[in-house]
DNA sequence: TCCTCCCGCCAAGCA
DNA sequence: TGCTTGGCGGGAGGA
């Protein structure tokens, strides 16, 4: 059925006319005719414009007298309607957007005072609003189901629902905040985005995979309506259609706001993440478009209520419709600021539950001394994808005849006694998960775990942390030098939170103190990997996979990798390293020293054909990490990456850098940089000096130049990085790039200083994170 | 042409 | 059983 077309009859009320034209009607015939108090004319959407531009005049007593005021004038121009000719009649009929949801709901609210007097109720009657404000039913339940969901109404009866006014938000945002954090948002978007990049590049790639594996909890995740205590919540058909229903649509759209930095959310993302945890594998075009409808329904809405306004962004591929959140800043709860207040007047104790220490962490977001839990997780991210890319991208042979390590077996085993003072020697780990057992490190914020598996004979010694809080640092280690290429990896996957999905096999549930099974079948490892794809890039995953022939099959099941130092890990005994590590992957150098950590994300010679300059690399370069520091890094050393040489470019990671620039606020959420280097000159944004997590040495040095010391919360040290804004003026050769690759504070390819502070607080890490100069811009309507 | 979203069908669910 | 509620998608109007 086509919608009506406009009639070009006299003199009542269009909608009054259609109402009678069309039938059978969904909203029950008006129990007499009377004259239209408030018309749909332009002259009333005028007024209800000028009202809704202008706050004082919002409240409904100064809304009445307008709409009174003006019906002469409006009873005047319906008498013209009626002798204009048809085409006339039909130019002065009420526009598309005169009609709108937005509009409609302004003048819904004009009804009610944003404050009632909690003492005078006020009611709703749905054939009441229906009728004054000449709508069909059907939109006023748009309006009011998002208004439900944000508690500003609340349904009574058949008809009849209460109107709370804004006295809630406050509450409601919070909350809605609260499960937005819980429901890992934060990394839906962020991976969304990402693969938004990575399809560019790679439009056939296994999305759905990767996504189903992000989304891999939504299910367990998918919450119903947020209540609040004392707002009951009596939809009609809650039980059947509450997954679907606008109000919880509308609750979470909120939440995206609420959990993004900056708070812009474009439709495109809001529509995925709402289908994602629908039925991700359905994902087609027209269920994409239908609930971008309804995310301009529920936008509509918002935007009357002034929480969100609509903006566009503009980025490589185009303009695209977003949304800002221009309503109240959700703080913390009280509960949090309370964890807060104790965790900096004294040292929690190491048992603290990890929901403390979460809250804690997230409660501290404008610290200035303390990393925020997104930065955190990007350096994860950051390493992981660095080490994963390279781990792509060598075969065995490669990595041992360029690192020229040496065997496992020709390096001493430490004895037992000195373990406790040496810094944990690394290497990559044999990817035959039958020698790794796996611990949960979770992500403060947003609740990604990140399962560790430790080598077996490691695990022991994690086992002895508390397991409230199962990754402790040690005291500092007697550091007396750090050498490169002492390394020992412990694989990382991410998983989602919640472990009760997990089958009874999977192990990360048994936190730090549970050992892995010396056996595990290959099926494991493949769980491993699938999981492991939340956070990966897919083409780093197709990369891999497309690797495997040329890897040691112990390789294909290496999800990725962390090096990460452990005082008192005893590095693992020789049946540990399985034939990878004989190739040189696991190799000791040193086991005396801990490890000093040195990345490098290559990048394929066939991709240098097109991207002959490097505009941006994210190089978490001689990140020195103190031997007590428990950190992940990629691994690879200087001595590697120069050898590497024109075969292994550093590859742009746009989605790590993505992922730092907006959690920074350096770019909106809304915003990316693409992987394809466009060099433009933009002065270091101002922006930066908005990172409100940097510590006090954030500095602009020349406009190119950020430094920012971030805390880790885990190991309770610093890191201290730099964005170095390039603008390179000229193109340069692919070893350029390489030389690039390695700069360090001391100049490129310099031994990275031993950066371990002496005072143990100040332990400090270091990394360069060149960013591309670029313009991005959020232009509002 | 694409974006925006009005409009009303019709099914689920309630009284 | 009639009415309420609301998911859904066609397609009109606007940019």
């Amino acid at each position: 059925l086509k919608t009506p077309l406009k009639q070009t009859s006299t003199s009542q009320l269009v909608l009054t006319e259609r109402q009678l034209d069309c039938q059978p009607l969904t909203t029950p015939p008006k129990p007499k005719e009377t004259p239209p108090a408030d018309p749909w004319t332009p002259t009333s959407n005028l007024k209800m414009l000028i009202s809704a531009a202008s706050p004082e005049i919002r409240s409904r007593e100064q809304r009445r007298q307008l709409s009174d005021s003006s019906s002469e004038v409006l009873q005047t121009k319906h008498c013209l309607q009626e002798h204009l000719l048809g085409d006339e009649y039909e130019k002065s009929q009420p526009s598309r957007k005169e009609k709108s949801l937005g509009l409609l709901c302004h003048k819904f609210l004009a009804r009610y005072p944003d404050y009632p007097s909690p003492s005078q109720k006020s009611y709703i009657c749905l054939d009441e609003v229906t009728e004054e404000l000449h709508v069909e039913r059907r939109r006023i339940y748009d309006i009011v189901n998002v208004l439900e969901s944000l508690h500003m109404v609340s349904r009574l009866a058949r008809n009849r629902y209460v109107w709370h006014g804004r006295h809630n938000l406050p509450q409601t945002l919070q909350a809605l905040k609260k499960v937005g954090e819980e429901n890992k948002y934060i990394q839906q978007i962020q991976m969304i985005k990402r693969r938004e990049y990575e399809h560019e590049f790679d439009p056939d790639g296994e999305r759905n995979e990767e996504m189903a594996s992000s989304f891999g909890s939504s299910e367990q995740s998918e919450m119903s309506f947020v209540e609040l205590p004392g707002v009951e919540f009596r939809a009609a058909s809650v039980n059947g259609r509450k997954y679907k229903s606008l109000r919880v649509m509308s609750q979470k759209f909120v939440m995206l706001f609420l959990v993004s930095t900056p708070q812009i959310v474009s439709l495109e993302v809001a529509a995925k993440i709402l289908i994602g945890e629908d039925q991700l594998e359905d994902l087609d075009k027209s269920k994409f478009k239908t609930k971008i409808r309804r995310l301009y329904d529920i936008a509509n809405v918002l935007s009357s209520l002034k929480l969100i306004k609509k903006v566009h962004v503009t980025e490589e591929r185009g303009r695209k419709p977003a949304f800002k959140w221009t309503g109240p800043e959700v703080l913390p709860n009280t509960q949090d600021i309370k964890l807060e207040a104790t965790s900096t007047t004294c040292s929690p104790p190491i048992s603290e539950s990890i929901t403390s220490k979460e809250q804690k962490i997230q409660s501290a977001p404008t610290s200035p001394v303390k990393i925020s839990a997104s930065m955190y997780l990007f350096i994860i991210f950051v390493l992981e994808t660095s080490f994963s890319l390279f781990l792509s991208q060598m075969t065995a042979e490669e990595i041992q005849m360029k690192c020229a390590l040496p065997s496992p077996e020709a390096v001493p085993k430490p004895e037992p006694s000195q373990q406790p003072a040496l810094s944990q020697p690394l290497g990559v780990c044999p990817a035959s998960h039958s020698s790794v057992s796996p611990v949960i490190l979770p992500h403060p914020q947003s609740g990604v775990s990140y399962a560790i598996y430790l080598h077996h004979s490691q695990a022991h010694t994690v086992t002895t942390y508390s397991p409230g809080f199962m990754l402790q640092p040690l005291p500092c280690a007697n550091v007396t030098g750090i050498k490169r290429n002492n390394s020992k990896i412990l694989n990382i996957i991410t998983t989602e939170e919640g472990d009760t999905q997990r089958g009874p096999d999977e192990p990360t549930k048994s936190l730090a103190a549970e050992e892995r099974p010396e056996t595990k079948s290959e099926n494991s490892s493949q769980r491993c990997l699938k999981r492991s794809q939340a956070l990966p890039e897919t083409n780093l995953i197709k990369r891999r996979k497309s690797d495997e022939e040329s890897l040691d099959t112990s390789l294909t099941f290496f999800p990725s990798g962390y090096l990460i130092p452990l005082t008192h890990c005893t590095h693992g005994n020789k049946a540990e390293c399985s034939t990878k590590e004989k190739a040189g992957v696991c190799s000791l150098q040193h086991p005396a020293y801990s490890s000093p950590i040195t990345g490098v994300i290559p990048m394929p010679a066939s991709e240098l054909k097109t991207v002959n300059i490097p505009a941006f690399h994210i190089t978490p370069l001689n990140i020195m990490l103190s031997p007590n520091s428990i950190a992940a890094a990629p691994v690879l050393s200087n001595s590697c990456l120069n050898s590497s040489s024109t075969s292994s470019a550093p590859n742009p990671s746009s989605s790590a850098l993505n992922f730092m620039l907006q959690h920074i606020g350096l770019i909106p959420a809304g915003v990316q940089v693409p992987a394809n280097p466009v060099l433009q000159h933009v002065p270091v944004s101002s922006q930066s000096e908005n990172i409100s997590h940097s510590s006090g040495s954030t500095n602009v040095q020349e406009g190119k130049v950020i430094e920012f010391t971030f805390y880790s919360p885990i190991n309770e040290s610093n890191f201290l990085f730099s964005l170095q804004f390039l603008q390179p003026k000229e193109p340069q050769e692919p070893q350029a790039v390489t030389e690039n690759f390695f700069r360090t504070p001391g100049g490129p390819n310099t031994e990275p200083a031993l950066s371990a502070n002496s005072d143990d607080t100040q332990r400090t890490s270091q990394g360069t994170l060149y960013i591309p100069q670029r313009k991005l811009e959020v232009s509002e309507d």
